[in-house]
DNA sequence: CACACAATGAGACCAAGTATCAATACCCCG
DNA sequence: CGGGGTATTGATACTTGGTCTCATTGTGTG
């Protein structure tokens, strides 16, 4: 449901539009990984006529507050999949676009680590984890 | 110097072209990472005559190779880094871009956690570490 | 219910990257 | 050493992803 994005943003203190209404919907009705052409498509086909700006400026919106994250895809392209605003990482099945969400399982030693031997001060860090869900993995 | 670029391209059985000899100099003379819109720019300044397709062609040579790297930056920027062909990881400063490579320090067992508790097989993984480098750190 | 102002969509615009293609330059081979 | 087959080049057009502007509309607040 879209429900949740749409109380999250209002809790955030933007207004709740007609717009804002039907991308959400749209992003809820999604599955895996979709870019910002996946929703434009989208909207057309059901002839929302909702601006390609928009979709846009909801994508930004949605990523500021943490609902929605930027995964850059490994063949380049731009990617969001929704999720919990905790700090987190992503596995993302090259096969069918499914994403496994997982907390911190270790990073935060491996961090330290690198910091030690590079004498950087480390602020943020982005894993992304690419592979095969269960399904894509026995179907063939 | 650009002599190693060139080398690692020779053995791969690319033609050592006078365009690609003067933008791997071009990359040798950089420090840190750098865009294809750096490249471009650089070498338009000193009136190379090299085209803007060439220097993507050669960054995708390089990149298949292992020589160069891509990074996304936080903003969404494709940055390159020149590096060894070995699998390892990179922090990024955020104020001046220095690198900095890490190898191997822990990431496998994180990686095996996260395939334990979702299921997945995991072909492939990006680590990506922003912070501040020594220099920048004491700088401020 | 009115009003101030956030948000919208149309469209122009920009930047990054790709495709096409005739002209050129490597480099291999005799 | 010279050709000559072919990989590479640059100009140019095109596509795609994203931003900017601005007149118009729609929301939330009081
Ligand atoms: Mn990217
Ligand atoms: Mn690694
Ligand atoms: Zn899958
Ligand atoms: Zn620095």
């Amino acid at each position: 449901m879209s429900d949740e994005l749409l109380r999250s943003l209002d809790q955030a203190g933007v207004r709740l539009t007609g717009p804002r209404r039907e991308i959400a919907a749209l992003i809820a009705k999604r599955n895996g990984h979709f870019t910002a052409a996946d929703l434009i498509a989208d909207a057309s086909k059901r002839r929302l006529g909702v601006g390609r700006a928009t979709i846009f400026r909801l994508l930004d919106l949605l990523a500021e507050q943490g609902l929605v994250e930027r995964v850059d895809l490994p063949d380049g392209r731009h990617a969001y999949v929704p999720c919990e605003p905790s700090h987190h990482h992503h596995l993302v099945c090259v096969a069918c676009g499914a994403i496994a969400e997982v907390e911190d399982c270790g990073i935060d030693a491996v961090t330290a680590e690198a910091s030690r031997r590079s004498g950087f001060t480390i602020e943020s860090h982005r894993l992304e984890l690419f592979g095969r869900c269960p399904n894509c993995r026995s179907a063939n």
